[in-house]
DNA sequence: CTGAAAGCGCTTACAG
DNA sequence: CTGAAAGCGCTTACAG
C-alpha cells in the first residue's frame, strides 16, 4: 500500500496526501479528515525510504551510543530521548559496537536520515580526527571532551576525568591507603595506557597525579592492570594484582563494571571488602548501590549530561556556536572502603 | 556524491556501477577493478534509502529485541549475529522499548528492508497474535513459545518456563524452605499475573505448581508480589515481602535482574543471604555469578537459543516449516541457598 | 558484458 | 487550497 493508494481512495492527488501527512499547513479541513479517515482505515505507514529519499530538509536528531552494554549511557539515553521529545522533536538512536566506529556511521546517518543534529554517547578521539570533519550538522560529544578537537560543529558535556580519577584516588589516600593496584580500560589496541585522551587514560593520569602529589611513587609495571570494559575482564585484572602484588590494600578500577569483577575476584582468593582489601569504581552506575558491600565510586551526572547534552544540541541548532561543558562529579562513599 | 558520480569518472554507466557494487556476476575484471578503484578513491557509499527502495529480493536478516536493556538478550544478541555472519549472511539489529509493539516494528521492517528473515528476541503475546499475521517472512520468537499461536511462519525457540520455575522452586523445598515469597514481572497492565502466556505467568504458574505437589499451600495475597524487571522493582518488591511476610525464609525472583534488587533489599533490612533468607534467580545472567553471595538461578541456555534461533530461521528460509523447539535450562547451584 | 530507461514511494517547487 | 510533474539515488529487466 502507498500513498497512491490513499490518494485513489480518498478522491485527492498524491501531493495532497503527501502534505496531510507532513503536517503541512496549506491544506483545507475538509481534505485534511477526509485523508486521515482513509489513512486511518487502511492503516498506512508512508515508507520512510522514499520519504527520506526525497527529503531535503533536516528533520529529528540522532543518538548516537558507542557500546550497546555500556550501562552508564544506557541512563543517559533515556533521559535524553524524553528531553527532546518535550522539545518537541523525535530522536532516533543507533546503537554500535564498542569497537566499531561511530563517526563512520554517523557520517550515514547524515547521508540518509538528514538529521538535525547528533548526540554521541562515548566516542574515540582517532575517530573524530580522521573524519569528522566531513560531518556537517551540529553536534554533541557526550562524557568525553573535544575542546581540543577544534571542530566549530562538534560540542562536548563530560566530566572531568583526571579530576575524577584523582577523587577516587584521593580517597583511598585519605583512608591511609598507600598500596594501590588499578584497574585500567582497554582502548585501541597498543596505545600507551597512560597518556591520550581516553577516558581510561585520562583517568589514569588522574590517578599518577594524585599519588605523586602525596610523594607516593606510581609504577605501572606493578600497579597497573589493562582491562576490558566487562565484569570478567575486572575479575581477570584483579585477580593478577592480588597475585603479584600481595602487599596491595586497595584497588581502584576506572569503571564500576570492573569493579564489580574485582570485588568478586577478591572473595574468591578468600579475602574481604573491605576489611582486607578497599575497593573504588568510578561511573556510579545503578548496579554500584546493589552491591554487597555497596560500591564506593565516582558518579557522573547522568542528568546533566543529559540535559545539557540536548540543550546544547538545541541551541546550536539555531546557530549558537560550539559549546564545552564539563559537568561536575559527585564522590559517592559506598561500603567498600575502610580507613586504615 | 552518488553512483553517477562513480559512473562518469569511471568512465562506466550506472548500471554497470550498481552491478559492481552488489557483486553481480556479469561484469567484466577490467570493469570491475577500474570501478572499485573509484569508489575506493572517492571513498563512496551507497545510499540504502535508495537501495533499499527500489530493491525487490529480500536480502540479511533482522533481529528485533525487546527490551533494550534486558541483560539476557545482550548475550544471545551477540552470539546471533556472530552466527549469522558465520553462514555468509548480515544482520540489521533493531531495539525497542520493553513496552512498544515490537511486532508493528517488524512491520515497518518487513516494509521497508525486505529481510529474509527475523529473529525475535522477546515478545508479547497479545502484540502476536494482534498484527504477525501480515509479517510474510520466516521469523523465529526466542525465549517464548510460539507453538500455541499458530502461524506457518513462526517458529520458536525458548525454555520451558513452567518446569524452570519449579525446578527454582524445588531446590528451595528440597532445602526445606516452605514459606516462600515470590517476586513475579510486570507484563501488560492489569493483566492477570498467575495466567496467560508470558514469561512470568508461566513461571509463576511452575511456582504454584512445585508447591502444590508437595501439599504446600499457594497464597499470592501473602506471597507474591509484582515488580518491573529491575534492581529497582526487584529491591521494593522483597522489602515488601520483608515486612508483610515476617516468617518467610525465603524468596524466588523470576528473573536475576530483580533477585539482585533482592537482594540488597535483604541486608539493608539487617538479614543476610542465605543465613536468614535465601533467594534464588531466574535466567542465568553473567551477573548473577559475580554477586556476593553466588545467585542460585535457572539458567537459560543463550549458546542454544542462539544457535538453534538461527539455525531454524536459515532452515525455514529455505522452505522448512516451522518449528517449535524447546531449550533445556540448566539449574545454577550458587551460594545463596541455605538448607533449613 | 554493458548501456539506456523505467520505476521504487515519496516530497516539493510550480502553476493555477 | 490543490494538482501535475520532476526528481531523490538506486536496481533491474530489456536490448544489444
Amino acid at each position: 500500500m502507498t500513498i497512491k493508494d490513499i490518494a485513489i481512495r480518498s478522491g485527492y492527488a498524491v501531493g495532497t496526501v503527501s502534505r496531510v501527512l507532513n503536517d503541512h499547513p496549506d491544506v483545507s479541513d475538509e481534505a485534511r479528515a477526509r485523508i486521515l479517515a482513509v489513512v486511518d482505515e487502511l492503516g498506512f505507514k508512508p515508507n520512510s525510504n522514499a520519504r527520506h529519499l526525497k527529503q531535503r530538509e533536516a528533520r529529528g536528531f540522532s543518538i548516537v551510543v558507542k557500546g550497546t552494554h555500556n550501562l552508564l549511557f544506557a541512563g543517559i539515553v533515556e533521559e535524553m530521548q524524553s528531553r527532546i521529545k518535550d522539545a518537541g522533536h523525535s530522536a532516533n538512536v543507533y546503537y554500535l559496537d564498542e569497537f566499531d566506529n561511530e563517526v563512520e556511521l554517523a557520517l550515514q546517518v547524515c547521508r540518509e536520515q538528514k538529521p538535525l543534529g547528533i548526540l554521541f554517547l562515548g566516542g574515540d578521539r582517532d575517530n573524530f580526527t580522521r573524519s569528522f570533519g566531513k560531518v556537517a550538522c551540529p553536534c554533541v560529544l557526550v562524557t568525553t571532551r573535544a575542546d581540543t578537537l577544534g571542530f566549530a560543529n562538534l560540542s562536548s558535556v563530560s566530566t572531568d576525568d583526571v579530576a575524577g580519577a584523582a577523587a577516587a584516588m584521593d580517597i583511598l589516600l585519605d583512608a591511609g591507603h598507600d598500596k594501590i593496584g588499578i584497574i585500567g580500560g582497554e582502548n585501541s589496541k597498543n596505545a600507551d595506557p597512560l597518556s591520550g585522551y581516553n577516558s581510561s587514560q585520562l583517568r589514569l593520569a588522574g590517578c599518577r597525579q594524585a599519588s605523586l602529589k602525596r610523594g607516593i611513587d606510581f609504577n605501572p609495571e606493578k600497579q597497573l592492570r589493562i582491562s576490558r570494559y566487562s565484569m570478567d575482564g575486572g575479575y581477570e585484572a584483579a585477580g593478577s594484582l592480588l597475585e603479584q602484588y600481595p602487599d596491595m590494600t586497595a584497588i581502584l578500577a576506572v569503571s564500576d563494571v570492573m569493579a564489580i569483577g574485582a570485588l568478586r575476584a577478591i572473595y574468591d582468593k578468600g579475602l574481604r571488602v573491605p576489611e582486607d582489601i578497599s575497593l573504588i569504581g568510578y561511573d556510579g552506575i545503578e548496579q554500584a548501590a546493589y552491591c554487597i558491600p555497596r560500591l564506593s565510586t565516582v558518579r557522573q551526572d547522568v542528568e546533566q549530561l543529559a540535559k545539557r547534552g540536548v540543550d546544547i544540541l538545541l541551541q546550536q541548532t539555531d546557530g549558537g556556536a560550539a559549546v564545552h561543558e564539563i559537568i561536575p562529579f559527585r564522590v559517592i562513599h559506598g561500603e567498600s572502603v575502610k580507613d586504615l
